[in-house]
DNA sequence: GGGACGCATTGATTTACATCAAACCATCCG
DNA sequence: CGGATGGTTTGATGTAAATCAATGCGTCCC
């Protein structure tokens, strides 16, 4: 996963430039590929054709930019911000499934055409590639499919926590797994540590839908962890945990 | 998916009988390996490597076979049988997080640990590979690989389709949704049509703890649904679907 | 400044499902 | 045979979280 320090392919005309390192400009500031994503498996020479494959998207705030049941004719790599992807029932009601942020694939689909939404949580920088040409890059680089590979087996133990924390979780339990889980995706390296200062993108709306619960009782079971010292919720979407060790209790379904 | 008709490798000494062919016996007796899966990517010349790497299990119904958390040292393709895939709270609450049938590979984590236990819900025969030797093997077949790829896009569709249920739906949809599920699983090409008639090999209690429910819920849905028409319970293990209308309705939400 | 709007919090009430409980019905086995 | 055992069904009651409702509080923009 890290072992690739950064990108570091040289600038090249029109195409390919590379920020000057550093964890957060490590990027390919045209096709905005990762380090840690593609480039980090496709060798230096090959660079441009995988430029000439990617084309850099930004998408703002709330939009979305995959929707569900639509032709599949996109590949993404996210390189900046969050993005959440959902499922929606014919009557509204609608399941975050994950948020992706930079360095995650969408799109994987063998399907024709997209099983989920994808909108923008804040502003959100991407790398587009048409999926007929990221086939042909496949065929190439076998450690791109591997990587995918990875990415996929990663996204799936991820997805079987998520259905355990669903199917039989209580709406505590669910909160502090989420604001676990939150707390060390902002640990990975390549992030700064934050002593337990969150800054959480997106709304309560959106926990509540990716918690299965409502807007309410996110709200309150916040609330209540407050009133037990757990944590400390601060304007706008910042929350701090005082107390690791209670959270993982409450996590665990040790209630 | 069914671009291989049949295994077409011939008998081996020691190592490899193939069944007569017919759908029910087109696999591998030795490896158990089924066409759709491991074989149909592997050349007919290869295929002493692969059993040399491969070890037919029998497994009877109710044991586990893959410990959640135990050091991941196989890898598995079930050839028959249904395979139940669960995590568990620490207070022995269950999920379910999909059955695996035949084709099916089991630990594909990239991690070291299983993220997930295994048990036989029938009787169950897979295929073991060492992780170890599945490395080599993924090295030299790069199609095999595609399809790991592929088998992990289809159960990641499946995983987001479980988080809209288990997040969104309520008990009715949910059962609803689970039959259908099952009655499209048993149309598959290669099974025989089975004009609405099921046989679940999995108890009341795993269709729980699949569904987020308690056994108790399902029973009472079942029962409703039977009250409704849209289905009839027969002895056991066996369902009737009468009306896959009705059951379509419930299932997408619009109560 | 002052609506208007989106988001969040808190309270009162309802409800879908869980829990507790009892009975039923196979199959197994001494 | 008879009584244990494991799974299923059905009924009575409890409760966690949803729903309904009101208020607060930023930010945006006329």
């Amino acid at each position: 996963m890290s072992d690739m320090p950064s990108c570091q392919f040289e600038s090249r005309p029109r195409r390919i430039v590379i920020g000057a390192g550093g964890a957060q400009t490590d990027f390919c500031t045209t096709c905005s590929v990762r380090p840690t994503s593609v480039c980090s498996v496709i060798g230096p020479d090959d660079i441009s054709r995988l430029s000439d494959a990617a084309v850099e998207t930004i998408i703002p705030p709330g939009r979305g930019f995959i929707e569900e049941g639509a032709p599949a004719t996109d590949f993404f790599n996210v390189t900046s911000g969050t993005v959440k992807l959902f499922k929606a029932l014919p009557d509204g009601r609608r399941q975050i499934t994950g948020f992706a942020s930079p360095g995650h694939f969408l799109g994987l689909a063998v399907s024709d055409n997209y099983a989920f939404g994808a909108e923008a949580v804040d502003t959100v920088r991407v790398c587009r590639f048409s999926r007929d040409k990221m086939a042909d890059l496949l065929d190439d680089f076998p450690k791109l499919e591997r990587r995918l590979l990875e990415e996929a087996s990663n996204e799936l133990v991820a997805a079987q926590n998520q259905m355990l924390l669903l199917g039989r979780k209580t709406a505590r339990e669910r909160v502090a797994s989420f604001l676990l889980d939150q707390m060390h995706a902002s640990q990975l390296p390549g992030q700064e540590g934050t002593g337990g200062r969150l800054h959480l993108p997106m709304t309560r709306g959106d926990i509540a839908d990716y918690l299965g619960l409502t807007i309410e009782t996110v709200s309150r079971t916040l609330s209540w962890m407050r009133s037990q010292g757990m944590i400390e919720v601060g304007k706008g979407y910042a929350i701090t945990i005082l107390s690791v060790a209670k959270l993982d209790v409450l996590a665990a379904g040790n209630t």
